[in-house]
RNA sequence: GGAGAUGUCGCAUAGUGGCCUAGUGCGCCCGCCUGCUAAGCGGGUUGAGGUUCAAACCUCUCGAGGGUUCAAAUCCCUCCAUCUCCGCCA
């Protein structure tokens, strides 16, 4: 959530936010009079307890008709406290509940718009001509087909649509991915992780997965957990309800997970192959800082997501993502796209946010500066090291030959070899 | 899944309904003192919220949430976590 001192100082500067995100300012309203609500119960509430608890001193002392009289001031007192407090209690939630629904602030820098209003940051490498090479590009499912390294057909066999089986060396090519992103993130100084892939709703809630994501989100009724879309969320979770010393930030963390994501909203759309699927694994960079570091940080992050899309010898570019498609937390989000021969264009494969102190306001996590009083919130970044299926995908189909064998980038070299051939 | 025990301030502990405004020790911070260090002496040491120009005051916080009571760390219920034993099991 937001800093809630900024609605009541600077209503107009979470309005403009709304606006530029392309939702309706009328909420702030309501926001200003809940919280003017709230403070007058908890007022009243606290002059009403404070009364009683000094006759209960009293009481403790009196004797004989005065302790009798007191006593019976004291329980009509005792019934106003307890509606006092009632009453304090639903105000409180009340305020609270309109504050979790309102996402985050905006960067000033961030692109106004929707979906294709991105800005293009920067372009990397340059897409194969096929053409001049003399042949028509496979895709990747064709190809993955081919070298016998995707199995779709029984995915949907056993599991459903959007589920598959890496099999062969296309599972040798995911943990490949796996133990290079994970150890060439050590090197950077991340924190290897390997998070539980079910939360608490208190997880989900705090990331800001049960706004507008909801519907995307898994849930197993009978335990009351979910299944995390990224381990953003058990990440973002891990210092929950912890102060942090500012010494040790900015704390980075690598995290190895699966992914699962319902995909509600999305019929019809990338259908074919391993491009959009309900369960993928990923590697996924985590970082706790300052508000004042977010910034840097976030500028980092992009860089190594660039470093590890140069490793893999991947044409791609950079968007700065609109304020209208940014996610509930995200004051700015980076998108990295690697080129995807068949279909003509760049598509997303890794994504980096500025969460500001949104998700650590939501989950408790603090930082304390040695020589300062009080604490602040921590700022929170996330950002992609590996998605497997997207990245199995480019590889796939950037590094094809005509001949439907796959040129392996030299750093995945040492785990699968040179060249991925055909079983068929 | 079954049976039982436990949860108090950074750590360790005291506290079985009102003098708890949660004590004590250790640790930590500030000061004093002493060639240095240690020891000793004095003070401070959870976090959040409200009123307020401020100073200050008030409220909440004894794993979490409810309940009983004029009054709850203390009694009751639910949940969470940890530990012990049994069962099951990768």
């Amino acid at each position: 959530m937001i800093d809630p001192r900024l609605l009541r100082d600077d209503p107009d500067q979470v309005r403009t936010a709304l606006r530029r995100r392309g939702e309706s300012p009328a909420v702030v309203d309501a926001l200003v009079a809940a919280d003017a609500a709230r403070r007058a119960s908890i007022a009243a509430f606290e002059a009403l307890r404070a009364e009683q608890k000094q006759i209960g001193k009293q009481v403790a002392r009196a004797q004989g008709d005065e302790k009798a009289e007191l006593l019976a001031r004291t329980k009509a007192l005792s019934a106003q406290v307890k509606e006092a407090d009632a009453a304090q209690g639903a105000a409180v939630a009340e305020y609270d509940g309109l504050l979790r629904a309102l996402p985050n602030l905006v960067a000033p820098e961030a692109p106004e718009g929707g979906e294709n209003d991105f800005v293009v940051l920067d372009t990397v490498g340059t897409p194969r001509d096929f053409a001049a090479e003399g042949f028509e590009p496979r895709d990747h499912l064709e190809l993955g087909e081919l070298l016998g390294a995707i199995d779709v057909e029984r995915g949907a066999k056993v599991s459903g649509s959007r589920f598959y089986y890496l099999t062969g060396v296309g599972a040798q090519l995911e943990l490949a991915l796996v133990q290079l992103a994970m150890s060439t993130a050590a090197t950077w100084g991340f924190i290897p992780m390997i998070p539980p892939a079910l939360v608490r709703p208190r997880a989900m809630e705090g990331t800001g997965f049960l706004g507008q994501a909801a519907d995307d989100v898994y849930h197993l009724e009978k335990d009351d957990l979910y299944l995390v879309g990224t381990s953003e969320v058990p990440l973002a979770a891990y210092h929950s309800d912890e102060i942090l010393d500012a010494a040790s930030l900015p704390l980075r963390y690598a995290a190895f997970s699966p992914c699962y994501r319902r995909e509600a909203g999305s019929h019809g759309k990338d259908t074919r192959g391993i491009f959009r699927v309900h369960w993928f694994d990923k590697v996924e960079m985590f970082t706790y800082t300052t508000l004042e570091e977010s910034w840097a940080e976030h500028q980092r992050l992009l860089g190594w997501e660039r470093e590890w899309l140069d490793l893999l010898e991947l044409p791609y570019r950079v968007i700065d993502v609109a304020t209208g498609d940014l996610g509930s937390s995200a004051v700015r989000k980076f998108d990295c796209e690697a080129w995807v021969p068949t279909q003509g264009r760049y598509r997303e494969v890794s994504s980096t946010s500025n969460c500001t102190e949104y998700q650590a306001r939501r989950l408790d996590t603090r930082v304390r500066t040695a020589g300062t009083d009080g604490t602040t919130p921590a700022a929170t970044l996330n950002g992609t090291l590996c998605a497997m299926t997207r990245t199995i995908v480019a590889l796939l189909e950037n590094g094809q030959q005509a001949d439907g064998s796959v040129r392996v980038p030299t750093a995945l070299q040492p785990f699968v070899g040179e060249v991925l051939e055909p079983i068929r």
